[in-house]
DNA sequence: GTTAGCACTCAGGGGCGTCGAGTGCTAACC
DNA sequence: GGTTAGCACTCGACGCCCCTGAGTGCTAAC
């Protein structure tokens, strides 16, 4: 592929991804200066189409770059798209703002990638078993439950309404609290050494109280469980997407969109070294395959935290999309060491 | 307004709930035994249309209810849609099933409404403040920060993340909540009494520590911080209407949806003694001027707990969402009522 | 008061010609 | 031999027309 095939290639991404319209040779002649007429052009384009990394809706319709020519373009043709400095402004500003609660940073997060993008943005929060036990408290609920307030390092709090042994009471969990407590600071979550469970087991004498504490810690790591760690944002901003256009295919999407696991497991495949994009057909899931994604991990010494990701039609802005997620990145990793993860 | 005119109106309404489409005279003829032929069908039409309760797009295209229509529909002519047992089963056996965090039941409850209405599903939750204080406990955070964990007697759990003033240290953090927790308990938050102000004043010497109280306090009955109170469900059942067959409209609506705080006015607007119905035209807001709400409010002991809607067309089955709504609602106040919810 | 009959209206769909954007091919050009 | 101009061809989009079907409103007859 010479250079001028590259140039041409270039041409017809960038100014399919701007107008959403398949292009023509004119259209590149005029907008792009190759130094070369249209019917040159035209001759290099057939050759792209060719080699697969162009396509055809119809003899007559203008090119649309393929899966392959999206991909080649990312991998080597693509300029990084600068954030501008009025959206760093943003970002910046929100960052700095006063954190309430640690799940409004990854709403947020979502939020203005979804804003910024116009397209779906996705953000795992930290795997709780990744995180470090800080402490477990109960709170009393009524003379048979009562609630567990579980919180790591990261911040992040956990209930769980639990139910209480009969003959249980609740000083007895309170005591069991201080156990764990004792037992299991600076274990993480989904490494806790045997040696911690025996050191309950017989700080605890009571069997029923033993399993109840059992209980707890494992319906806290269990992340299948409430909907808290994934976190969706722009399914409006999508709309402005033309691909978007029939609303049977927002439908689509937005079932896809409500499928929380499915959601997880595509990011978890995606799960890569730092900025990872999966274009078209290079999704192994069926219905996204028009749609591309770029996903960024954000780590914290070398352990893997969480992901962000944006999803959107092939036609995406991956320049601005991989700038954008490596912007938040930074903060998000920031934010996480702020709250004293456990390194 | 005679018989034949009512039994008119109510097939009119009728027909056109099921169909989205205007309805004409043969139409009714056909599907209605009303005895008659459609030529007086046509004139009971015109009056109808006289007396404001039907409308025209243009000559020639069958009527549509106008929101006085349909309000007469509702008011007089309808009959209660009775639920399924399918879908009673199906509720309940949800209901039954254990419950994790109350967060789940408000979501659910959303989910299960939109998804048997096949419209938006809204759920205000228990306001916080009306709740009775149950107890208020830390957990450390940094050095400089703890969290907040706030219970009510309903079991809503906040958390805030609190700074605590230079030279307190956790331990003092842990006796403010004790004082807090001895001189609050069972006061409803909105209207603690001075006197329980003035005993936490006395028993916190440290000036300090005594903002830090009322601030955890004011910031948990702040429910305009999070976004906990307001449950949304059914922003994809909604485009099976063919209200929103165009992506236009779909934009709108979800826009709107995302204005919480609009939202809650709306609600809050409708409040009103058990079952509220608000047609078209009715609404206050502009944006929903073609769309009705159906709010249920479930109370205990007379007090108004909270709201439960079905926002949709207004060519809605108002029987239906009424059935459903009174009916999520006994299962709601019933729930509350199990967690204990101060009577 | 009810109904049949008729003229009229309007949206929707199919057929058709036009236009414009675009391709592919060929022959000429440098 | 690569480049380009020219030309025939294709196809979608658009506007137009006509037809059809559903529906109304009016009038006159029952």
């Amino acid at each position: 592929m010479d250079e001028r095939k590259q140039r041409v290639l270039q041409a017809v991404v960038q100014d399919y991804i701007e107008s959403a319209e398949p292009v023509g040779s004119r259209t590149i002649a005029r907008r792009h200066d190759l130094g070369v007429s249209p019917a040159t052009i035209r001759n290099e384009m057939a050759d792209l189409e060719m080699l697969g990394y162009l396509e055809h809706i119809h003899t007559s319709s203008g090119r649309i770059p393929s899966s392959k020519g999206y991909r080649f373009y990312v991998d080597g043709l693509m300029q990084p798209m600068r954030l501008t400095d009025e959206e760093k402004a943003q970002i910046d500003l929100w960052y700095r703002a006063r954190v309430k609660r640690i799940e409004e940073v990854f709403q947020e997060t979502a939020r203005l990638i979804s804003h910024v993008t116009k397209n779906v943005a996705l953000v795992l929060a930290p795997q709780m078993k990744k995180s470090a036990f800080r402490c477990l408290q109960f709170l009393p609920l009524d003379d048979r439950r009562s609630v567990a307030v579980l919180m790591t390092d990261a911040g992040f709090i956990e209930n769980r309404i639990v139910a209480m042994p009969s003959g249980a009471s609740f000083e007895d969990f309170q005591r069991m609290a201080r156990v764990v407590n004792d037992c299991l600071t600076g274990c993480t979550l989904d490494a806790i050494p045997k040696a911690a469970y025996r050191k309950i087991r017989s700080e605890i004498s009571d069997e029923d109280l033993y399993e109840a504490a059992l209980d707890v810690i494992n319906r806290a790591l269990d992340d299948t469980d409430g909907r808290e760690r994934l976190y969706l944002g722009g399914t409006r901003e999508m709309l402005s997407q033309p691909e978007f256009r029939d609303v049977e295919r927002v439908k689509e999407i937005l079932l896809m969109l409500e499928e929380e696991q499915l959601l997880k497991e595509i990011l978890s495949a995606h799960l890569g070294d730092g900025l990872r994009v999966t274009i078209g057909q290079e999704n192994d899931y069926k219905g996204i395959q028009d749609c591309s994604i770029v996903t960024a991990t954000y780590h914290l010494d070398g352990e893997l935290l969480g992901t962000i990701a944006v999803l959107g039609p092939t036609r995406m802005e991956y320049g601005k999309a991989m700038s954008l997620l490596g912007y938040m990145n930074e903060h998000l990793s920031d934010v996480v060491r702020r709250l004293g993860w456990q390194g």
